[in-house]
RNA sequence: GGCGCUAUCGUCUAAGGGUUAGGACAGGGCCCUCUCAAGGCUCAAAUACGGGUUCGAAUCCCGUUAGCGCUGCCA
């Protein structure tokens, strides 16, 4: 069975990298018929956070990908005491007595730091009862570093990787205050629940020597790794909250009306692609398709400026969402857009006794011309709401020549019409229109704008319509 | 400093020994048109640099440069 997991530590809000990761891990156990593990790494205590946690659950929830267990690493502390414990037994990992912060000669004299000699070779009589004296030290995994063994393992993305086992330091494994490492906590719980293959960040590409040293010595089978390219921000270094910010936050995506297919099928695009120049793909499509061998190599970069508030998210981002906004069936659109104006305070459009076109009519007209869910309640808000903003061009349309006049007059003929079609409206409006010696066009874009308040938007017979006799004959006439 | 990874239009990417180096976003132009989008057509835009191997290199090899990562009692 597949197992794979997303390990966020919960120290920040979940960013679109962090995303992008759990996505890849969730599109590759679903196409295996496999289960996602969701394990929060706080095994550091102090900067983890309640906010942070929840706001990473907000994040993977609104992406509509469920994963199937959830752990918390701090919960299973004492297995990987534990697991210290019997590696010290062994004498895979040994008590380093030195002093926090106070750096071993050995690094100073050549550069690079490998072990303390001295804390490596203490006996294990005087190790014990320096410890029980309560001399305070960490616990570190003694790497062979006689050997010249060298590790290798294949990477499902970088392909072949080795590295030589004595170019790796005596890495922690328990903190002096007893707590365990990443390292640790890591390999102890992937090999604990069972995960097959850890796809994760190519920072990690490195650390994987140290955890398969780490496997082996804790007896565990080893998983399949597979690293994925790194998200840069536009200044070209690695995406991080701390130094690009909120607007790199899954959650801003979400506020600024991004579907969860819109941003998924962005951040598919960032890293991997379906090489046959396919790029508006569904989820099914994705799981059908992604291919970790497929991944590349080279770090992407996601493009924003965070002082526009156009460009906030990459253009293509926006370009993404906006054709899946309007290629999802619009039925399963319109949960989305009820949220949307439910959050706006608005009341959702009643259909009146067939008068008025359903919802779904009014939203797939609208939609062709949107690329968020915030368009529906701002630029599309005449079509939800009877208080509206009238914008200047609207309001120059207006006033041109006798726009208003002719306005009222043809809200008066649109009162008598037997049939209210976009067709009946159209011959009424040129007919007055040619009565009154007024080009149709300034009676058209005047409707526009005095039906939606904008000088843009959907063709102006199809808003009649989309409005229904009564509100289009109200607003004409008040114009 | 050490070790490692990477390098194709501004950005995301395709081509993995033989292509006029393809597509998409963004930008320019045209068509459509009641406006704006959408859509269609079109223009401009790239193989980091230097060597090698080869009849032939974006592609394989070496070097350089640049970027990134790891080198923590962060993850």
């Amino acid at each position: 069975m597949t197992r794979v997991r997303f390990a966020p530590s919960p120290t920040g809000f979940l960013h679109i990298g962090g995303a992008r990761t759990y996505i890849f891990n969730w599109l590759f156990a679903r196409q295996h018929g496999g289960k996602v593990v969701l394990r929060i790494d706080d095994t550091d205590r102090e900067r983890s956070t309640d906010e942070a946690l929840q706001s990473i659950i907000d994040g993977l929830h609104w992406l509509e990908l469920p994963w199937d267990e959830q752990h918390h690493q701090s919960e299973r502390r004492t297995k990987h005491v534990e697991a210290a414990e019997a590696l010290l037994a062994k004498g895979l990992a040994y008590r380093d007595f030195t002093r926090q912060n106070a750096l071993p000669e050995a690094k100073d004299a050549a550069g690079v730091w490998l072990a303390n000699p001295v804390m490596r070779e203490l006996t294990r009589d005087e190790s014990d009862r320096r410890a029980s004296a309560g001399e305070p030290f960490v616990v570190r995994f003694r790497v062979s570093l006689g050997t010249d063994r060298t590790i290798t393992f294949h990477d499902q993305v970088f392909g072949e990787q080795s590295r030589k086992i004595a170019d790796i330091e005596d890495f922690a494994l328990l903190r002096s205050n007893g707590s365990p490492t990443y390292h640790l906590a890591s390999t102890v719980d992937d090999s604990d629940l069972g995960i097959t293959h850890i796809i994760r960040g190519q920072d990690h590409l490195t650390n994987t020597f140290k955890h398969i040293l780490l496997f082996e010595a804790l007896g565990g089978d080893l998983p399949v790794f597979a690293h994925l390219p790194l998200l840069l921000g536009p200044d070209g270094s690695k995406l991080s909250k701390r130094r690009h910010g909120e607007i790199v936050s899954v959650t801003n995506y979400r506020d600024h009306g991004f579907l969860p297919q819109g941003i998924i099928n962005y951040l598919c695009l960032l890293g991997w692609s379906p090489k046959d120049n396919q790029e508006l793909l569904t989820r099914g499509e994705l799981i059908e398709l992604f291919k970790l061998e497929s991944v590349n190599r080279t770090n992407a970069v996601v493009t924003f400026d965070e002082d526009s508030e156009q460009s906030w998210a990459d253009p293509k981002a926006l370009w993404i969402n906006g054709q899946q906004l309007r290629s999802l069936p619009v039925r399963d659109l319109l949960p989305y857009v009820e949220i949307e104006l439910r959050e706006a305070g608005w009341r959702l459009p009643q259909n009146e006794a067939g008068r008025k076109p359903s919802l779904e009519a009014t939203v797939d007209l609208i939609r062709s011309r949107f690329n968020t869910l915030k368009d529906f309640t701002e630029r599309g808000a005449a079509y939800f709401n009877d208080t509206f903003p009238t914008d200047i061009k609207a309001e120059k349309n207006l006033n041109k020549e006798g726009v208003r006049e002719s306005l009222r007059a043809l809200a008066d003929r649109l009162a008598t019409l037997n049939d209210f079609t976009s067709e009946s409206v159209e011959t009424t409006l040129r007919s007055l229109a040619e009565e009154r010696g007024m080009k149709a066009g300034l009676m058209i874009n005047g409707a526009r704008a005095a039906l939606s308040g904008q000088s843009v938007g959907p063709s102006a017979f199809a808003i009649f319509t989309a409005l229904g006799r009564d509100c289009v004959i109200d607003r004409l006439r008040k114009v």
